[in-house]
DNA sequence: CATACATTTCCATGTTTATCGAAATAATGG
DNA sequence: CCATTATTTCGATAAACATGGAAATGTATG
């Protein structure tokens, strides 16, 4: 996962309204849910939540599959995991993130060079 | 961490040399680095660093720290742990993220159910 | 205190986001 | 093909973000 893509995919979580849509299809599982459940779900406007939904699809965490006249989606887990691999690889230091607050264990670091 | 900290952190991250000076300082370690530093590494001018920096603090990802004429500044490994502790738990579903792409094991969900 | 240094704040500018009603587009059923 | 349903696109508006030079602030030194 190069840097461009961390940073789209960071920032379609940044907003308040769409971390909650996600969460929610998280929850969902893979049968997803269709754009109205979530907006009524979430009480945003159709509106609103299509402009969100399209940001996180843009990002590529989220999945759409038509079935019939509603829009089904999906997280895409594929993708939270590469962007968290990304963050625990590069952001974590060659110490401490995932286990131990100060310690030695040098996080397997990747071949992650770009910028 | 609440719903609102994991956004702040992630807008923080969100942005190119915003997640550039953050991978940096990671790299640097508890040492840190002064201003400076970081803006001559990532070739962007003092002022917009700054800006940047600003961000970061406000999200309560870095943390800066006088020394002397410079001002020295450092990742808080801490946040990033709750940023990645909450992705983990909440976005990542019952089932998938940190092992296995599709499978049973139940994540050990915590008590995080505000929004 | 005058000077140099490190960094921030101020300011003006342009760009991107977020919001949501209204109109447009798809898909289904009679 | 008309009506209904589900969702998106359009359009206008307000707010937040990003950029970078110039001026201001804080700190050390001779």
């Amino acid at each position: 996962m190069d840097a461009d893509s961390v940073v789209a995919a960071l920032g379609a979580l940044a907003q308040e309204h769409r971390l909650a849509v996600f969460r929610l299809l998280v929850q969902a599982g893979d049968e997803g849910m269709p754009a109205g459940a979530i907006a009524e779900a979430l009480g945003v406007p159709n509106s609103s939540l299509s402009f969100h939904l399209a940001q996180l699809n843009r990002a590529g965490l989220i999945k759409q599959e038509r079935q019939s006249r509603s829009l089904i989606y999906t997280a895409d887990y594929a993708a939270m995991n590469a962007l968290l691999g990304y963050l625990t690889e590069n952001c974590c230091g060659g110490a401490a993130c995932p286990a131990e607050p100060q310690g030695g264990t040098q996080a397997t670091q990747s071949q992650e060079r770009t910028a």
